[in-house]
RNA sequence: GGGUCGCUAGCUCAAUUGGCAGAGCACUCGACUCUUAAUCGAGCUUGUCGGGGUUCGAGUCCCCGGCGACCCA
């Protein structure tokens, strides 16, 4: 059993090998006496901490410089997962590293279960082999120890692949004790708060973060295929824009100015298009000032990407493209699970008009933008949807379309055609001008992607800027301003584009099959406790 | 912001109607040269999220607060 092959090429040092006594360590200040006290709140810790001022006593630096390790842990456990008998040495000499997970002791025979990632291997420590000091300094370390180790590989007398040692050096003096070896960490809260023990110990959390990583990785090598360039573009925003959103506010104290976190990159990128860059791309970190939930964390990471003479419908060809490299990417598979249910992402996804949704859901026979308020508002009524007084038609649209609508969108489906009202800065639809040329993919009931024939013309842009700077005065923390800097790039001119957003941590909890946005985070956003 | 649920040893979990706060793992010591959550023997420690209240007596009931999970807005 033990595990098996997964991941890739540890991490190596070439460093020598720490000299084997250091008496230049700094002395602990007690000699000899107990050390327990100030900070032992914790069992265990107060007789590790012990135990390390005694190594350094005696010195053995318990916190090394650099190691010898050419070999990693998985890479030698495949190498001979098909040779050896059982009590076959290979003599062929290995140096390898790693956590301490277990250790079983047997008198003068003593295992050790080393763990790196996903890959385990045992050691075997035999006093035949360490003499009697290698095997007491075997016998000091502790679960959660870092451990080096040199030896042949060999296969124990009952078959597991295992070093037999002929040094052992502690290369990491662990503190504080790992969590029960048998029912692991269960407490949400510690997983989210202390995620490195969550990591040392639940593979689930260590798949998430592998599977993420496989994600980003094949979205880069998409666009790049592309020619996408991948840019970077300002933090510190002087106004927010981009997307509605309360921002986070800070400070910059030189320039004596309040600068704003920003809540979408979009801006900057289609200035950079502006510019004469046709194709590029940012995935990074946006911060938006909401409350949390499983769906949502103060910052989280997103992926622009803007195309000079493209719209939304090339938007959602990209958009199927780049999502199915990513699933395959991360699971191998062109199906995710959200809840209970198997969602199948081969293509080709519906594409659904909003309006139209809209009117299957209420009944409401050839709906469109050009009837009165009353209408809607009457069929918000009529199902229960809260709406304020100041929404024109096409909010309401859009209030009925997520209260009816959204959370039944399972099956990945493009959602287009949005009201002028909630799209700022979208294109005006070709057919419709109270509609704009913007979609959205629903995946599992969530949203994934939000896309634009991009607002080209300055002019529209700077009526749509003054409507939202008058819903800020009127109170709406989440409309953005007027960003002349913005409109001076519109003004330069801008070939027609398209641009798509994709909630990259959303797709990480839908192909890792995670359903909260806090296990796709390494450190999710928690309150300081 | 509202509602529901939760918080007991380092970890995982127990604790009759309100009646001495426990177990396993971990830890310490001992035995054991082929274990796989090793086993066996002995031992030990850490304590009810915080603060009030009711009561002879509170982990348990009440109030305030903290942190988290989920649902709703």
């Amino acid at each position: 059993m033990s595990t098996h092959d997964r991941s890739h090429d540890p991490p190596r040092s070439h460093q020598a090998p720490p000299p084997a006594a250091m008496s230049a360590a700094p002395q602990g200040g007690d000699a000899g006496g107990d050390a327990p006290a100030a900070d032992a709140g914790e069992a265990g810790v107060a007789d590790r901490r012990a135990k390390r001022d005694a190594l350094r006593a005696r010195g053995v630096e318990p916190y090394p410089v650099g190691v010898a390790v050419r070999d990693g842990l998985g890479e030698t456990h495949r190498r001979y997962a098909d040779s050896l008998e059982s009590g076959q040495d290979s003599r062929d000499f290995v140096r390898v590293a790693g956590r301490l997970l277990r250790q079983r002791g047997h008198g003068r025979l003593v295992f050790l279960v080393l763990a790196e990632g996903d890959d385990e291997l045992q050691i075997m420590c035999r006093q035949d082999r360490l003499g009697q000091a290698g095997m007491e300094a075997a016998g000091e370390l502790d679960v959660g120890d870092w451990v080096a180790a040199g030896g042949t590989v060999a296969r124990s007398k009952r078959g597991e692949l295992s070093v037999d040692a002929d040094e052992v050096a502690l290369i990491g003096k662990s503190l504080r004790p790992l969590p029960d070896k048998w029912h692991g960490l269960r407490d949400v809260e510690t997983r989210y708060r202390h995620r490195e023990v969550d990591l040392a110990v639940n593979p689930q959390a260590r798949r998430v973060l592998q599977h993420r990583a496989r994600v980003l990785h094949a979205l880069r090598g998409e666009l790049a295929a592309r020619d996408y360039l991948e840019v970077e573009t300002p933090v510190l925003h002087p106004i927010p824009g981009g997307a509605n959103a309360t921002p986070f506010v800070t400070r910059h104290e030189a320039l004596d100015t309040d600068l704003y976190l920003r809540v979408a990159p979009e801006l900057y990128l289609k200035r950079l298009v502006a510019g004469g860059l046709p194709r590029v791309y940012e995935i990074g970190r946006v911060f938006r000032n909401e409350g949390l939930s499983p769906r949502h964390n103060p910052e989280f990471t997103m992926l622009e990407s803007y195309q000079a003479y493209a719209d939304y419908h090339d938007m959602m060809d990209l958009t199927e493209q780049l999502i199915r490299a990513a699933a395959t990417a991360a699971t191998g598979e062109l199906t995710a699970t959200v809840g209970q249910r198997e969602v199948d992402l081969s293509a080709p996804w519906p594409r659904r008009r909003l309006l139209e949704l809209v009117a299957e859901a209420t009944g409401a026979e050839g709906l469109s933008l050009s009837e009165p308020r009353a209408r809607f508002q009457a069929l918000c009524d009529a199902h229960h949807v809260a709406v304020e007084p100041a929404w024109g038609p096409g909010k309401l649209a859009v209030a009925l379309y997520e209260k009816l609508v959204e959370p039944h969108l399972v099956e990945p489906t493009f959602v287009l055609d949005y009201p002028v009202e909630v799209s700022p800065l979208a294109r005006r639809h070709r057919d419709d001008p109270a509609l704009t040329e913007r979609f959205e993919l629903l995946i599992g009931g969530r949203e994934m992607a939000n896309a634009f024939s991009e607002l080209t013309d300055p002019v529209d842009q700077r009526q749509r800027f003054e409507a939202q700077a008058a819903a800020k005065a009127a109170g709406d923390t989440e409309a953005m301003a007027v960003d002349e800097a913005y409109l001076a790039a519109m003004e330069l001119g801008m070939p027609p584009m398209g641009g798509l957003g994709i909630g990259l941590d959303r797709l990480v909890m839908l192909l890792a099959g995670v359903e909260s946005i806090r296990d796709a985070i390494a450190f999710p956003t928690l309150r300081p406790g």
